[in-house]
RNA sequence: GGGGACGUAGCUCAGUUGGUUAGAGCGCUGCCCUGUCACGGCAGAGGUCGCGGGUUCGAGCCCCGUCGUCCCCGCCA
């Protein structure tokens, strides 16, 4: 096959953009062959870029030469149109197209590029296995929701830097080649050819330059960061990332709300949803105690508090213990279910908790008695003013799925030292519910408009969490976190470690972590109290932290800052259930890189160079 | 580290209780076709059933191991 050059021949138009307003114009198309249609002396060719689908015709009788070349065109060739826009006659447009009114009557083709058989069309609407697809992503990425993706994720980038830009923030990078921050996880090294044996690591935030950063005095920062952390992958997790980093000097965490608040509202505005703010806030304590979780999902109705509904001596006639709290929920339009569906249902929620004591009360069998007739009812009363309100939702009407779980004699009151477990044990039952009759609901489903999003505002987190194995107070987030002041002046961090709260918040969209923040310490005195609360000694604090703590001892202002995924939120915002769909080249769940074929090993001159010999490990 | 699902043609999948020569759709190749847009018609090529071992007269199917992809737990403050 003879190629053509393409010369000094220029593109006058993307395929997507010709128009009824295009007709009898002369233009250049150039693009990927997506469908050749051949019906002998007439041929049609779908050509693709970026922008869309256009098609053009080819007449034998009109360029012979061109309907030639387009008779050797296959799948995915790339190729030159030149000729003239015709508006189609009535009855040819194809409404399903956006250029389905017109084509273009080729005079000339050029054949720039041909290609091999493909593994896979980026035409087709079947979609290969994920193994195929990222070893081929070229062309995966020619799909056209790929290109959807790529273009949200760009748009929501472009939003987000410009809302902060015009905000006061500066964008300022941060090294790849660094030392270990203060994250948990486990970090990516690289070994350094200068110094045999020391290693930077690949950092898993810019959490301390960003904070050294508001030393400076730069005020505003913030960065579009790529972040590494060497742990297993999800759905949700890839060892490469990239966060909306941002910090400033002098904040309330009101003033941190009200900027994430305004470039998400940027952001989704590009995606042409409206967000409207303020998001919901609820504290730590309120999240357990109404969804069981640190992260609620608010697309279905919150857990139901049904302890009042019981009293001493119905708990005694039922057999439920008598302090502990009795928790409810519904599952809203689960459908009327038969007797065996509803036994299958009762062993599901039985196995799910196990011998933890927590049992499902039946509110139709309560009926059945007349003891608890008035119990059943109340039950539902607080039901129905609970859905009333905020779903319009009528729990007598059948369709809804009434869940209420009672502690039966003999629960005990802690779990793992954990007082709230009950909260948590029901709250991940109401989402493992949720999730089993998501299609009788609906209510995961995108819509296309704001309601599909979400947002809550979680606050005063616990500052420490205890660790029953090593039997000492962590801290549960990074240690630069700084208490409630309140906490501090009531002298907690010694005498209550368990109730001091710290100044940390999360975001949270449709039960997913998007990102977290705090208020730092800036203060070198309760600095010291906090690594002494955590029983770390002054050379450990050298060891691990001492530039850092040296930088704090020259006038740290205030500071506070938040942390966003974003490609969690392209990933929310796209509809998508994984973030290989928004990750140009992510990796696959053992972390390999299936098209670059990453890691690999390496020549032995390169081990030597950076001094490095590989052992197996037994 | 643990649990689960999957692996059959380039792709998506079917394949009966273990029984002859392993099938379909799409794609691909060739020929025909001037209004298709998932074009159509005719003909054709294409398979180490992931890999290794075992049971059996006989294995795509049963058993063991192994590799790969996906999902989950642990892990990720």
């Amino acid at each position: 096959m003879t190629l053509d050059f393409l010369g000094n021949l220029q593109r006058t138009h993307m395929c997507g953009d010709l128009r009824a307003s295009n007709a009898h114009e002369h233009v250049v198309v150039m693009g990927w062959v997506n469908r050749r249609r051949d019906h002998g002396n007439l041929i049609f060719l779908d050509i693709r870029d970026r922008s869309g689908i256009t098609q053009v015709v080819l007449d034998k009788e009109l360029s012979p030469e061109a309907h030639a070349k387009a008779e050797a065109a296959r799948s995915e060739y790339v190729v030159a149109a030149i000729g003239t826009v015709r508006r189609r006659e009535a009855g040819l447009e194809n409404p399903r197209m956006d250029t389905g009114e017109i084509e273009v009557v080729a005079s000339e083709i050029l054949l720039l590029n041909e290609s091999k058989g493909l593994p896979f069309s980026p035409a087709d609407e079947a979609i290969a296995n994920e193994e195929v697809r990222l070893k081929y992503r070229y062309l995966d990425l020619r799909r056209v929701e790929m290109q959807k993706n790529f273009r949200l994720r760009h748009e929501v980038t472009r939003a987000v830097r410009n809302y902060l830009s015009d905000n006061g923030f500066l964008e300022i990078e941060t090294p790849f080649m660094t030392r270990s921050t203060p994250e948990g996880a486990r970090d990516y090294l690289v070994p350094s050819r200068v110094h045999p044996g020391h290693f930077y690591a690949l950092p898993q935030s810019p959490q301390i330059f960003k904070q050294i950063l508001m030393v400076s005095g730069f005020d505003k920062y913030f960065q579009i960061a790529r972040c590494f952390r060497d742990e297993d992958l999800r759905a949700d997790r890839q060892p490469e990332f990239t966060q909306i980093d941002l910090e400033t000097t002098f904040p309330q965490q009101s003033l941190i709300f009200k900027f994430v608040e305004g470039f998400l509202t940027a952001a989704f505005k590009t995606a042409g949803i409206e967000l409207k703010p303020p998001f919901v806030q609820m504290t730590y304590d309120e999240a357990i105690r109404n969804y069981g979780i640190d992260k609620p999902d608010m697309r279905l109705p919150a857990m139901v508090d049904l302890t009042a509904t019981l009293t001493p001596e119905l708990r005694e006639a039922l057999k439920i213990e008598q302090q502990l709290p009795v928790l409810g929920f519904v599952i809203p339009a689960a459908g009327v279910m038969s007797g065996t569906q509803k036994r299958s249902l009762v062993d599901e929620i039985r196995k799910f908790f196990g011998d933890c004591g927590l049992d499902y009360l039946d509110i139709a069998r309560l009926k059945t008695n007349a003891d608890f007739v008035p119990l059943a009812e109340s039950i539902q009363n607080v039901f129905a003013d609970a859905l009333d309100e905020e779903w319009g939702l009528n729990p007598a009407g059948g369709e809804e799925l009434m869940v209420v779980i009672t502690p039966k004699l003999g629960t005990p009151a802690m779990w793992n030292f954990d007082p709230q477990w009950i909260y948590k044990k029901v709250g991940g039952l109401r989402l493992e519910l949720a999730k089993k009759f998501a299609d009788k609901h609906g209510l995961h489903n995108q819509t296309g408009t704001a309601a599909d999003f979400k947002f809550c505002w979680v606050t005063d987190f616990p500052m420490y969490e205890w660790d029953e194995q090593a039997k000492v107070w962590q801290a549960a987030h990074h240690p630069f976190t700084s208490p409630h002041e309140d906490d501090i002046k009531a002298g907690r961090l010694t005498t209550d470690k368990g109730a001091v709260r710290a100044l940390a918040y999360d975001i949270v969209l449709n039960g997913t972590e998007l990102g977290s923040g705090s208020i730092r310490i800036h203060r070198k005195d309760v600095q010291a109290e906090i690594f002494r609360s955590l029983g770390m000694d002054e050379a450990e604090q050298k060891a691990r932290f001492g530039f850092f703590l040296d930088a704090l001892e020259y006038g740290t202002p205030p500071h506070g800052g938040i942390a966003l995924g974003l490609d969690r939120i392209v990933m929310i915002l796209a509809g998508a259930s994984s973030l290989r769909e928004v990750i140009a080249f992510p990796k696959t769940a053992k972390a390999i890189d299936l098209m670059v074929d990453a890691p690999t090993e390496v020549s032995d001159q390169q081990l030597r160079d950076l001094s490095l010999r590989t052992v197996t490990r037994t």
